[in-house]
DNA sequence: TGTCAACTTGACATCGTGTCAAGTCAATTG
DNA sequence: CAATTGACTTGACACGATGTCAAGTTGACA
């Protein structure tokens, strides 16, 4: 029946996703385990593990409300509050996405299906970075050094997940820190240099 | 005997490097094939995988004169100077090891001998970081907001393998602009803003 | 001539993904 | 009530990659 079909279905999302926040390396089997069936049930679900991981990220948009709190950074009036609000919305959004966010990228070389997955993710959240350096150019606040795409090209680099693995947990700084200083680093790479040197 | 030994060790490593370069996935049984000998005959020369590609990234390092380039920024007298031509020697570096880094990177989560190899890889550049950002601190020269420890994260975050990856690969950066715009952002991050602003 | 080191061939174990076949069990439907 | 259908189970198996093991071959050197 396709009621339970769908309970199982979110159950086996769930436990993948359970699973996925602790780092260590995860199994089909491992999430059979974890939601309570056998491992050949997955398949009944799922045709592969790229397409389960994928789903899994889609499942974990809909219960953070994702697309809320990027959006909440889009009723911003002058660039330099745009880029706060969307390094503030992003950034805290990386430590929920990112146990998926990690094994996507660890499939990345092997499975196309993710690589592309991984790369339309990279692509919407580049979105939010041409919006934010829209609007700076817009308001005049862009760093006359940089063209609308290089500046969105550096800070998509800036708020790469691999750079928020690093500071956080290579680094060891609190979340906190990270997206109060990507936001002072953010600024001062983007906006126009105040004394007008460089 | 030891003398063919040597040169089919090297005659591994330098397939092996070849390989990696073309950013394809490389198996053993590829490697065996590029240097002429049977898969197993690699077993003869390294214990595993792991170890091919730390010896790979070792012959690396000996046969592009690595310590030479990066010393060469030890000579700078200012810490602007240093920082320059440390990200001018590290930067330029970074195409050159791509290949192998890629691959010890793809094995980190399955292997913790490649972990911690590029663990301490990781650990020798942030030491490159952290001369450039003491001297910096020495000439009065370090944005005041940050500590020596918090600027040497942002250098070593900026610098990192990944951010390389995604200007030069993803953004499409030629090398020379790579290198040219993060001397300009390291710059923008750590010396004092010029108006006294932020 | 005999030994030894470097290498070969071929078989095999292991692990994880993915497939296939046959069967259980409960709810639905004619 | 009987037949069907859908979700799931168990068990076996293929595949690709790493790594191991055993039994040769070959060439240099003593």
């Amino acid at each position: 029946m396709s009621r339970k079909n769908e309970h199982t279905r979110t159950r086996i999302l769930k436990a993948a996703l359970a699973l996925l926040e602790s780092g260590t390396a995860v199994r089909m089997s491992d999430i059979a385990r974890a939601a309570g069936i056998s491992r050949q049930a997955l398949y009944l679900h799922f045709p592969n593990r790229a397409d389960l991981l994928i789903a899994a990220t889609r499942y974990l948009d809909e219960i953070s409300d994702t697309d809320t709190k990027l959006a909440a950074s889009r009723s911003a009036r002058r660039g330099t509050e745009r880029l706060d609000a969307y390094i503030e919305a992003w950034g805290n959004h990386i430590p929920e996405v990112y146990g998926v966010a990690r094994a996507l990228l660890a499939m990345r070389d092997s499975d196309a299906e993710a690589a592309t997955a991984w790369t339309n993710r990279m692509a919407a959240m580049r979105e939010g970075c041409e919006a934010a350096v829209w609007m700076l150019a817009r308001d005049r606040d862009l760093n006359p050094r940089y063209g609308e795409d290089q500046a969105t090209d550096l800070l998509w680099t800036l708020l790469s997940v691999r750079g928020w693995e690093l500071l956080r947990l290579e680094c060891g700084w609190s979340q906190e820190a990270y997206v109060a200083e990507m936001k002072v680093v953010a600024r001062a790479v983007l906006l126009p240099p105040p004394g007008g040197r460089d």
